[in-house]
DNA sequence: TTGAAAGCGCTAACAT
DNA sequence: ATGTTAGCGCTTTCAA
């Protein structure tokens, strides 16, 4: 078959636009005009043209029409670790929103690598994507950045503040991390609790920073001693946040109460208790950051931090539409979304200690 | 800033391959030979050009490269499901490997909607991908893997069988998903099982029937009498599974032990155990089946089937590279990838009831 | 309404 | 070793 021979040899003919205004009897203008606008095609060239392109499975070269186009169709996605499910679900929703607009959407992994970060960004340029979707491993790395906005497309941030040329700020998608950490340490403090720990990775990213500062104002609203305010910062592997997590738990003044980001810092702190005979809730109060399948499924089920990852994917997806139809005069460039609590059986007030 | 009025407008002027060549005072050609493979360039063309590259900024159009080469540098993905932790796994091994050989992913989520893989792979053969790694939703979409063959790239299939032209098989990535339920089973038997539950989504797909095969397998191997054998079919929802467990387990002669797939379904069994008021493992042996965060972490541990998800990745990415290099002669066009049985905490002899 | 032709940015064949 | 030029497949003026 000469498919066949045609694949093994790395030669494959592609039936072009040539191929079907040959069969359709027309000119190659009327077999664009007529596959796209369709203005400006009598209804026997629509027809003819029509039957043509089906009869030879004609499959337009969107390569060669960017290249007049100016335009691909399609924006990028950079993620810094994709085998995160709460980046999964968002690039999950902005893909959903960008496929009804029309657009293909690519995702990249940086794997947080600052230097991958970098060719990828360079790697999206060269293609030409029409805009960029990307959540940052850390907030600097103001070479990637640059060339970014050098690149001249529109991009959306996801939870990260970077730093914008001229303080004007990136358009962005970001989550309200500041109050819903400051809500979980509240209603831990309004429990009784007073030593209470926060397990989060590090303040070298948005999120982090958020938090500590959210959790802090929850302990200085309530004008109580803050010395049992306990933060620590995690490496987001789960057996360091087991080590570190025994080791604070092994403190004479133990904490009571813990709030703990994601799966793996959660999980490290659920097995360290454990370890330890601590029950939940009866010694340790738990929150966790993310509502994960981890924390819903738990025994007991563990109360949590929650945002929607739809809104955030869907949010960044709009914000990119709505730069690229070029209406960026109207609505905001940025979005703030909500945390909210979930309350669940894993805190109850401290025992007398 | 000209640049940003140009963004505004939507016109970004990009620097060309002409530009780069008037300013380093040579020809189009030179630059291209001296960006590219560097042969027939002599040291002052070459260092000339490449200072007139870096000071222009100047980022080739790899869409108009690739319109004269013929070869986009691009591979597809094709995935069910991106949020699942194990897909988003297995993409990111693949990337990786990909990534080294210089080839840019893209990967299309078909959130297990048939229409949307017809569309994506329309999608994919459009834009002239080198070659395609898809992980169907089901095995049986002919329309869609026939127009995947006509494209002329070569495919990867993923854990999944799916027809191929005239009796030769697609390449593949295949999970000894059989084995490793046979093990499993064999390994609840041994214990003294006999009245065990393999809970998993629909025979619909390959991993579903290969479990069942194996299943059955180690039954009829241990020449026991398989009315025991209890295999339900799930939809992947948590409650759903949840109900269903609770069903099953009220059963007066209920099983004994439940192989449970994922963490959905896992977690819905565990929890209907609990409300059972039956203790793991005394009450009732699980295993997992995918070594989840959930199985790992759970008290008690929860033994687990593991595969790597890495393997699965990279030894796509190896498959279908060697199919881009045309080296397909040599070397297998599909690999089986073992299963093995990770000993925890979960699983004792039945008590005597 | 239609056809002819220019050209998007690049590579590769051909000339020099 | 270098410059010139013909396309890759498409859209889009411009004439007819």
């Amino acid at each position: 078959m000469s498919n066949m021979r045609a694949r093994m040899a790395g030669i494959v003919s592609r039936t072009t636009i040539r191929d079907v205004a040959r069969t359709a009897g027309v000119s190659v203008g009327s077999v664009s005009r007529a596959l796209n606008g369709g203005k400006n095609v009598s209804a026997r060239v629509a027809r003819d043209v029509a039957a043509a392109a089906e009869k030879l499975g004609y499959q337009p070269d969107l390569q060669a029409r960017s290249l007049r186009t100016r335009t691909t169709g399609m924006v990028g996605c950079l993620v810094s670790d994709l085998a995160n499910p709460l980046y999964a679900s968002i690039v999950q929703a902005a893909e959903a929103r960008l496929r009804e607009a029309g657009l293909l959407m690519i995702v990249g992994n940086t794997a947080n690598d600052p230097a991958r970060e970098r060719a990828m960004v360079a790697a999206f340029r060269s293609r030409r994507l029409d805009g960029m979707l990307v959540a940052p491993g850390s907030d600097e790395n103001d070479r990637a950045w640059r060339e970014l906005a050098a690149g001249g497309a529109p991009v959306v941030i996801l939870d990260r503040d970077v730093p914008g040329e001229d303080d004007v700020p990136w358009p962005a998608v970001l989550v309200d991390h500041r109050e819903g950490a400051r809500t979980a340490t509240r209603y831990l403090i309004g429990l009784g609790h007073r030593r209470i720990a926060l397990l989060t990775p590090g303040a070298r990213m948005r999120p982090g920073r958020e938090r500590i500062a959210g959790f802090k104002a929850a302990f200085a609203e309530a004008d109580i001693d803050p010395a049992g305010a306990l933060v620590c910062l995690q490496e987001s592997s789960m057996d360091f946040a087991q080590g570190d997590a025994l080791e604070l738990l092994r403190r004479d003044r133990r904490p009571t109460a813990i709030i703990a980001l994601g799966t793996r810092i959660l999980a490290g702190a659920l097995r360290a208790a454990r370890d330890l005979g601590l029950s939940v809730p009866r010694d340790l109060s738990v929150i966790a950051i993310g509502d994960t399948d981890l924390a819903a499924v738990h025994s007991p089920a563990i109360t949590a931090l929650r945002w929607s990852l739809e809104d955030v994917g869907r949010a960044a997806a709009e914000l990119l539409l709505q730069r690229l139809r070029g209406t960026s005069g109207e609505g905001q460039s940025r979005a703030l979304l909500p945390v909210d609590l979930v309350l669940r059986e894993s805190c109850v007030p401290p025992t007398a200690t």
